[in-house]
DNA sequence: CGTTGTGAAATTCTTCACAGCG
DNA sequence: CGCTGTGAAGAATTTCACAACG
C-alpha cells in the first residue's frame, strides 16, 4: 500500500503514529460492504467484483473502490476481491478484531429490544449488562441477561469490562447518566436519547434519533408527493 | 435565490414546482435545531440567537445561519430569532404541517419499542397500525393499538390512511414486505433491517442500522485511544 | 451596537476515466 | 481482456468574513 499520501493538515496525530484516517463518509459505507460480504460469506459465494458489491450494498462502483482504497490494496486485477480476505481486513480497519462489549443503560422497551437484537452478537459486540433506576424492573430477565440496578452502574461496568454503552433512556437523565458513564471510564457512547449530550474531548458519541429520521423522510415525502402545497 | 439545482437522483419529472431544495446534510441539521427549539419553547425561552441555538444543537453558528438560508430570513439582524415563529417555519419546510400516519410492520421487540416510543406522537407522528405475521402475536395490545394480521395488511394501511412505514423485521422477509407496502401505495419508508433493500423511484426510502451505528463508533474508539496504550 | 444573511474561499466528497496489472 | 486502483475533475458542503440592517 504505497499512497504516496499525505494528509492534507491538521491532522491531531501529536506526531509518528501516521495511521492513515478514514473519511467518515467512507467509514459508515464500509459497514455496508461489511455486511453484503457477510451475506455472500453465507451464500458460498467466495469472489466478487467491485461492480456487484457496490449494487449489494447500494453504491457506486467508483465510490466502493475509492473506499476501500483507504482500507488498501486487496483485490486482483482481472479477477475482483475474495470475500473472506476482504471481509477481514475490512473488518480489521474499522477495529473490529477488538472485543466490544457493550451496557446498555435503561430497560425500557427501547433498552429491551436492543438487548434482544441478535444483529449485535452476530457483528461482534457482547452485550454484557443492562442497567435500570425502576427497582421494579431491576432483576428482571432480558435475553439472558438480568436487570442491574443504575446505582451500581460503576461497579458493574468496571466488573464487566465494558468499552461501550448504549444510551436507551429518557431525555431528562441523558446527561447525567452519561456523565456517569465517562466517569467511569468509558469513551464510547451510542444514544438513543434525543437530546444534544456533552462529553469531554476524548468520548465517542454517536446519536440515533428515531423521530429524526421521519422527520427527514416527511421533508421528502412532501417535497416529491405533495401536489397542494404551495407557500 | 439562486437556481444551483442539480438533481442527485431520480427527481420527478415535472418541472412546475420549482420549490427550493435543502441540501440533505441540512434537512437532518433542521430537525436538530427544531428539537433545541422546541425545548427552549418548553422552558419559556422566547428569543435565541444562532450562537445559542448553534451551540444547543452541537453545530457551528456559522452553519446553523447556512442552514436556516434554505429555509428563509426569519431572524431580526441584532437581535436573534423567536422561538416560536422560527420554529414553525422549519416545521414548515421540513413538511411536518402535514398529518403523518405511521404503521409499523413486526410486532417483535422493536416494532414495540417503536409503538410505545413517545417521541413520535410528541413531534407529530401517529403512530396507526402495528402488524405482525406471528398468529401468536396478532390481537395482543401494543400501547393503545391492537397488532393486526400482516395478511391483512393492505386492507389495513387502506383504512387507516397510513402513509409512511416502519420496518421492524427480520432481513429474510424485509424486501417481500417492503415490496407489498410499495405496491399499498406507501411512498415513504424507515427500515430498521439490516439489509439493501430495492424500491423503484419515487419512494423515499431511509435507513437505520443499530449495529452498523456501534460499528462506525468501533473505528473512531480504536483509532483515538489504541495506539500503544497500555491500561 | 450586535447579529443576521450571504458571497467567496476552503475543504471534503463523489465521479470520471484510464493506466496498470494479473 | 477485464477489473482494480487512483490521479484529476467536478460537486457539494462547510467555514470565513463582512456588508447590511433592525
Amino acid at each position: 500500500m504505497t499512497s504516496l499520501d499525505s494528509s492534507p493538515e491538521a491532522v491531531r496525530g501529536d506526531s509518528g503514529t501516521a495511521a492513515k484516517q478514514i473519511p467518515p463518509a467512507a467509514v459508515a459505507r464500509l459497514t455496508l460492504y461489511l455486511r453484503a460480504l457477510t451475506t455472500m460469506l453465507a451464500e458460498g459465494v467466495d469472489r466478487v467484483s467491485s461492480e456487484s458489491l457496490a449494487e449489494a450494498s447500494g453504491v457506486s462502483s467508483a465510490t466502493l473502490r475509492k473506499d476501500l482504497s483507504h482500507v488498501g490494496s486487496y483485490g486482483t486485477r482481472g479477477v475482483g476481491y475474495e470475500v473472506q480476505y476482504l471481509s477481514r481486513h475490512i473488518s480489521a480497519a474499522l477495529g473490529l478484531t477488538k472485543d466490544w462489549k457493550v451496557a446498555i443503560v435503561g430497560a425500557g422497551n427501547l433498552g429491551k429490544a436492543l438487548a434482544r437484537y441478535g444483529g449485535f452478537e452476530s457483528r461482534g459486540f457482547d452485550v454484557v449488562a443492562i442497567f435500570d433506576a425502576d427497582q421494579m424492573i431491576v432483576g428482571n430477565e432480558v435475553g439472558w441477561l438480568r436487570v442491574s440496578d443504575a446505582a451500581d452502574m460503576e461497579a458493574v461496568l468496571q466488573r464487566t469490562g465494558a468499552n461501550m454503552v448504549v444510551l436507551a433512556l429518557p431525555a431528562a437523565v441523558a446527561q447525567s447518566v452519561c456523565d456517569r458513564v465517562v466517569a467511569a471510564g468509558v469513551r464510547s457512547i451510542l444514544s438513543f436519547a434525543p437530546v444534544m449530550l456533552q462529553v469531554p474531548p476524548g468520548v465517542n458519541l454517536r446519536k440515533v434519533d428515531m423521530a429524526t429520521e421521519l422527520q427527514i423522510l416527511a421533508y421528502h415525502a412532501q417535497r416529491t408527493q405533495a401536489p397542494e402545497e404551495l407557500e
